[in-house]
DNA sequence: ACATGGATGCTT
DNA sequence: AGCATCCATGTC
């Protein structure tokens, strides 16, 4: 079975689908970071917390745990293990492939950078009307899924440590972040 | 650098 | 019940 990190790092270049009503939006995953259960301070299910917004991470891999931030936006994470192991992968970032005027429309998107479509896990869930009613949501499903891209970009790993998680005391220098090296989709630190 | 924003999960 | 917190973002 592969750990969290490897899926972390495999989830990128991957593509991350959502079909609604027949309007496709799409995107390359170029960021993301894992969040790795009880023992990570930065994490929601730290000390095994089990709590209706967590219940998901408890659950066997492959499922969408979506939950909201600061009372504004969300943030799409897959979970990735085994049933009671509660590890997730944050999505924060998506090279927008499909769809790209539906997003912008999403996003009130105007005279901006291109690249500042979808670099933010905020930016990504509303581009790809990612929210709550998506919680839970298997993502080898056919509504939204992630699956093996037709369109491949070069997939050199760069690390570093996770954002805006200064309160989490021993695990905030870990480096469990992971994004493609020079591509421009990625969120500005 | 700062206001925004409300669900969430603590503590009484 | 009340309250501090927060895996951002946009605009200041």
């Amino acid at each position: 079975m592969r750990n969290t990190l490897d899926v972390a790092k495999y989830l990128l270049g991957k593509e991350l689908v959502h079909i609604i009503e027949k309007q496709i939006t799409s995107g390359l995953i170029v960021e993301v970071e894992a969040y790795i259960g009880p023992g990570d301070s930065a994490s929601h299910a730290y000390q095994g917390k089990r709590t209706p917004r967590t219940r998901i991470q408890y659950e066997i891999g492959g499922k969408a745990y979506v939950y909201q931030i600061y009372g504004l936006h969300y943030c799409f994470n897959v979970v990735t293990q085994k049933e009671d192991l509660p590890e997730v992968v944050l999505v924060r970032a998506l090279q927008p492939l499909q769809g790209v005027e539906i997003m912008e429309k999403r996003r009130s998107f105007k005279n901006n950078n291109r690249f500042e479509l979808t670099n933010g896990p905020g930016k990504l869930c509303q581009a790809m009307a990612i929210d709550k009613s998506c919680y839970g949501v298997d993502l080898c499903g056919s509504k939204l899924y992630i699956r093996e891209a037709k369109v491949k970009i070069p997939k050199h790993i760069a690390v570093s440590k996770r954002i805006n998680i200064e309160y989490a005391r021993n695990a905030k220098n870990f480096p469990w972040r992971f994004y493609l090296k020079n591509n421009l989709y990625v969120s500005k630190p």
